[in-house]
DNA sequence: CTGAAAGCGCTTACAG
DNA sequence: CTGAAAGCGCTTACAG
């Protein structure tokens, strides 16, 4: 840094304030320290910022979550954030469970000094963690939190224009029949993706029927069980909605113990978009969830609140597409 | 940290030995020390280790792999590596075919600075990058490259072992043709597992024959495109061995279009148990890689290597295990 | 085996 | 809008 203000001709303190994107620098000044930075390639040493401002420079991603695919998207969106804002990104797969979770993130957070974590569910009802952050005035940013309407920073999907799509489709195949199954308590994911459904029945006058809406928690086991329950009714759907795909992989398998063909005799919607989906015979149709993008715009929402010249950004809603596969077709007649 | 000194009444740099694991302190003194670290819960400030010793205690684990489950499982075990020893982990997805692989990764070196870096298939075979890192001295460690008597460290998994034991099942039920799907060139695991199967031939001495051997590059595409090739012969085999997971789904994707029922007139043996082998039905008889262990030990190496005062640690080879489930059964009489 | 001094490369708080 | 001084919390190189 020494070295780019001897050759820009400015002392390191100005230098810095390039670094840093602070105002208060005169626009011909700015430029030509820039073009010095740029010429020496010089890239300022992360420690000796971290140690001199005492931030880290790192942000946490907090996450107890089955599915390996959705992580790394959440990964994937969350690092793009942070390469292009100079930030590190810690990983931390956690167990909402485990009673040392609070104690083992302390030990993190004092070892790291991250300036701040994000956290997707079940993370996001933890009050435990919620109060501590809070305390101890570590900033965070929620990923589909239950309550959207709370006032910490989050960013969520709209899985019910999703889900309400999604139904509509198999009701545009003449669908009147529809099983639901149901994700974990306490996701909002759950919660959206049931009213999408309840929505979709409502705005086509079907009659809601809870006969046909079964609990499930987004494992596979969860929704093959519901399915039996469902296609052994008196009147049994003639299509189910899963919650997740995980699930819809389960009532692909009920179907083929009970021999009922899908999408012959059974339609099929899952939600996520996971690998699985496509790896099913028939394929499933689903939801696309852009969990990346989620996660991009959680890290730009924290990286606002961490920065004291940061820009201006806002968007926390992104949305979910319909992917039609092989798994839904007309009702049978 | 002076804290500690004062109230040991030592001098900082002797916390600093006793933080450091150095020699050359009396133990008693090494026990006042680390007693008075415990009560003050006193944790190092990495940014302050970092710029006086010119080391980030950072790693990257740098990988270009589709299989979210693979990612997930490296991540934990590099992850409870680095824990264990005060180290960071920055994780790094790269495209090996992407011509600006190098010069991303530079800035990636350059911002980070990390210590040193772990490399996964296909990236242990990238000798332009492999170069990159020699003539700039930063030690890494391979994880299952081709060639595993180069002089690199690196660890690997027994996966000739592991083929051979299941190929030896299906040998068992009375399988006599044996398909087999190779994997991805150039990837260590391709070329063992194929291995694996050759030496279950010969020990049972049953004749090779390499009509039953087709190409394949690991995904699921090309796995149903190689068992349509495989069930298409004259003499169709009655087991097939796919060199992954989900080329083995591949397979099952392609037997339910020809109306070929596994187990009961095709066993299908895949390899890696990742999740998907658990959604199909019938569920896949498999290989369990122990990635999450391999990927500890890759950690302890490098660490092994980075640290002055480092424990011995010379553990590379892991073993796998075959899981069996309901995709394979006895032949067909 | 232990310690006093200097310095790592930045930012802070202040002065002008 | 710009700069000189002090300091962040450690480790290095050296001395004893």
């Amino acid at each position: 840094m020494q070295d780019v203000a001897d050759l820009a001709g400015v002392s390191s303190k100005t230098v810095s304030r390039v670094v840093n994107n602070e105002p208060k620098v005169r626009n011909d000044t700015r430029e030509k320290v820039q073009k010095i930075i740029n010429e020496l390639n010089f890239q300022p040493n992360k420690s000796a910022q971290s140690l001199a401002a005492d931030r880290s420079l790192l942000m946490g991603l907090l996450y107890d979550n089955p599915s390996s695919a959705y992580i790394t998207q959440l990964q994937a969106g969350v690092l793009a954030a942070c390469n292009s804002h100079g930030y590190g990104l810690v990983i931390h797969p956690c167990d909402n469970e485990d009673d040392a979770l609070l104690s083992n993130l302390q030990l993190l957070l004092a070892s790291s000094r991250m300036d701040g974590v994000i956290l997707t569910p079940p993370l996001t009802e933890n009050k435990v963690l919620l109060d501590y952050l809070d305390v101890n005035n570590i900033p965070f940013v929620l990923i589909s939190p239950l309550d959207q309407e709370q006032s910490t920073p989050l960013v969520y999907t709209d899985d019910t224009l999703a889900a309400k799509q999604s139904v509509q489709h198999l009701i545009d195949f003449g669908h009147k029949r529809i099983g639901f199954i149901l994700g974990a308590r306490q996701r909002s994911g759950s919660e959206m993706r049931f009213l999408g459904y309840k929505k979709a029945l409502e705005e086509n006058q079907i009659a809601f029927d809870s006969a046909l809406v079964v609990e499930g928690d987004f494992t596979f086991e969860s929704g093959e069980l519901a399915a039996q329950q469902l296609l052994r009714l008196d009147q049994p759907p003639t299509a189910i909605f899963a919650s997740n795909d995980y699930m819809a992989a389960g009532v692909m398998k009920a179907a083929i113990h009970l021999r009922i063909s899908v999408p012959y005799e059974l339609s099929v919607c899952g939600f996520d978009d996971l690998p699985v989906a496509r790896y099913l015979t028939p394929t499933l149709t689903t939801v696309q969830h852009p969990v990346s993008l989620l996660a991009e715009n959680a890290g730009k929402l924290l990286i606002k609140q961490l920065k004291k010249y940061a820009d201006a950004f806002e968007l926390n809603e992104v949305h979910a597409e319909v992917i039609v596969r092989e798994s839904t077709g007309p009702v049978k007649v």
